[in-house]
Parts: C-alpha cells; sequence; structure tokens
DNA sequence: TATTTTGGTTTCATATTGAAACTAGATGGA
DNA sequence: TCCATCTAGTTTCAATATGAAACCAAAATA
C-alpha cells in the first residue's frame, strides 16, 4: 500500500509527476528559482516541517533537479541549486502561476507580480503552439499511439 | 495534523498546487483533455483505487475544474467534462508533458507522441516570453513585492 | 570558551492512501 | 418481466505519509 508510483507510466506528464507531484516539491523549486539556497531558507519560506523538507530535499537531489554545492557565502554548510534539468521546470511554474494569477484569487485580492526584469512588465501568457508557432487549443492536439519497436 | 492548505498563500504557484497538486488531479485532467469522461475510464485509464477516485473527482467538481453533465451517450450516469477554468490548465498539462519527455525517458524509451492535429507535428517547446514576446529565462524574471493597498 | 544558530534526525500522533469488500441503482438479455 | 451483470460509487481496515515537537551535532558567533 505504498504510494502508486509513476515513473514506469508511459505518459510522460505521469513521469513527471512522480517526481514533482506532491505537494512541495514545486513550491522548493519555485524558491529555487527565487534565488533561496539554505535549508532554512526554504524551511522559512515554505513552513514546511522539517522532517518534510529534508525528505523533499533528497528526492530532488536523487532526481538531479537540486544539486547540492559548497555554500556561495563561504559557510561550511551547503547550498541548494537548481541544475539544468531543474532549470527546465520554468515553464512549469510558470503555468502554475499563471493559472493561479488567473483563477486562484477573488477579485479584491492581490498577489506579488512576476515581471520581465528589463522591462518591469508582466510575463505574456503561455501559449501552446505548433512546430509552425501556430497557438493550438487542446482540441487541435491529438495523442498518437505508442510507436511499436520493430 | 492535516495536510497543511496553501489556499491562503499569497504566491499563485502554491493557490494552484493547493487545488490540483496532488499525485492524481492532474492525471484526472490529463485524461479528460483526451475525452475521457465516466467514472470508469478515468478508474482503468488511470488504476487509482475508487475511493481516491471518487474523493479527487469530488475536489475537482468542488474547485469547478470539472463539472458533472448528463452522459453524452444518453445513460443514465453522468460524466465529466472539464470546465472553462479545467481548460486553462492545458499550459500546465503541456508544461509537465514536455518536461517528461525530455528528462523522464531513457534514450531507448518510447513514448506516445502528442501531435498538431492538423499537420500530424509535435509541438513547439513552451516559451515563457514578456509582453513584446521575447523569450525569458528564469534569471530574466523578478519578483516583485506585494502591492499594498492605500 | 561559552552560547547560539544551522541543518538536520528521531519520535510519535494523526491523516491520507490503497486494496478489497460491499451496495444501490442502471442496464441488458432471455 | 425477471434475473444477471455492470456502473458508480461507499465503507472498512491496514499500511504509509505527514506534521509538530523534541532532540542532537557541527558550525558560527560573542
Amino acid at each position: 500500500m505504498k504510494r502508486t508510483r509513476m515513473d514506469e507510466a508511459s505518459c510522460p506528464i505521469a513521469r513527471t509527476l512522480d517526481v514533482v507531484g506532491d505537494w512541495w516539491s514545486l513550491l522548493i523549486v519555485r524558491d529555487a528559482f527565487l534565488g533561496k539556497r539554505r535549508f532554512g531558507e526554504f524551511q522559512k519560506s515554505l513552513g514546511v516541517a522539517k522532517n518534510i523538507l529534508s525528505a523533499r530535499l533528497k528526492t530532488l537531489l536523487a532526481a538531479d533537479i537540486l544539486a547540492s554545492v559548497p555554500a556561495a557565502d563561504g559557510s561550511a554548510f551547503n547550498d541548494y541549486v537548481l541544475t539544468q534539468k531543474g532549470r527546465d521546470l520554468f515553464p512549469v511554474v510558470i503555468a502554475l502561476r499563471q493559472w493561479g494569477e488567473k483563477h486562484g484569487f477573488s477579485s479584491g485580492e492581490h498577489f506579488p507580480p512576476l515581471v520581465d526584469a528589463a522591462c518591469g512588465k508582466p510575463l505574456a501568457p503561455l501559449e501552446v503552439r505548433d512546430a509552425a508557432g501556430k497557438s493550438l487549443k487542446p482540441q487541435d492536439t491529438i495523442l498518437l499511439p505508442m510507436p511499436q519497436e520493430a
């Protein structure tokens, strides 16, 4: 009765969720994008129990999403930084953010805006596009059957 | 000791994850994008325990991501279909998928491709862009402080 | 050197998950 | 129409995961 694993699923979405599909992992990744690097920074920012944070950091390290490196400030402790694989989660995090911006707040509420550092303006909404750059709606896409080996 | 809720978080990412940040919800949404509508279809496709599926469908209904409608085939049972709010998760699902395609499979493995229904070609990788359409990397963005009410 | 901070681990109660059994209503066949 | 089966759940129960707090060693600080 362990948690159902999806690391053997044929679906790429399931494989992603198998690694980062829990309540905390993507928030840790979010904080890493915001420049947080130390255990204590994550713990304070997230308010997560230390044992849970410890476990999540271990799985993110094992998944090569985070790497443990010598602290930037010269301390003997370690920093947790995003690997390239971790940085590749940027569209995931932005997609989650934009959905939350649109659907997660009532009209009177506000949230800290994420903007283009150069011009200070909000990001464009993510668009799913075809190879030629045309915007696609869900029904414009189709899942083909699994390719079979010869 | 209930699950830590993030529905009051100031961060839009946290608010999104509060609703769909568990292991199953986004897979249900994925299946809904693929046209699945019935309890049994979801259950068979996901292999999830029926009590868990039942609970997840309830929260997705409560969150207005799915709606319960009379069955399309005339049966007395109900269909679960995506609302507009649910369809707005399309970029989230595609982002998860593309990350999984890139990082979730070893070189010999294959997965069913999702393609543009019109031309049969794979989708373009999602790009985070600024208001003018320029592609942005994580470090090109900055989180501004919470706007304070007057 | 003494004290505090950091980065964890351990312990324990509670919550959640998952498997299986169970059930009511819908459907289909004879 | 009656019976059997299917669908869509709910209930029950064991196992696992979570969260809070206590604990601890090494590092930093005074």
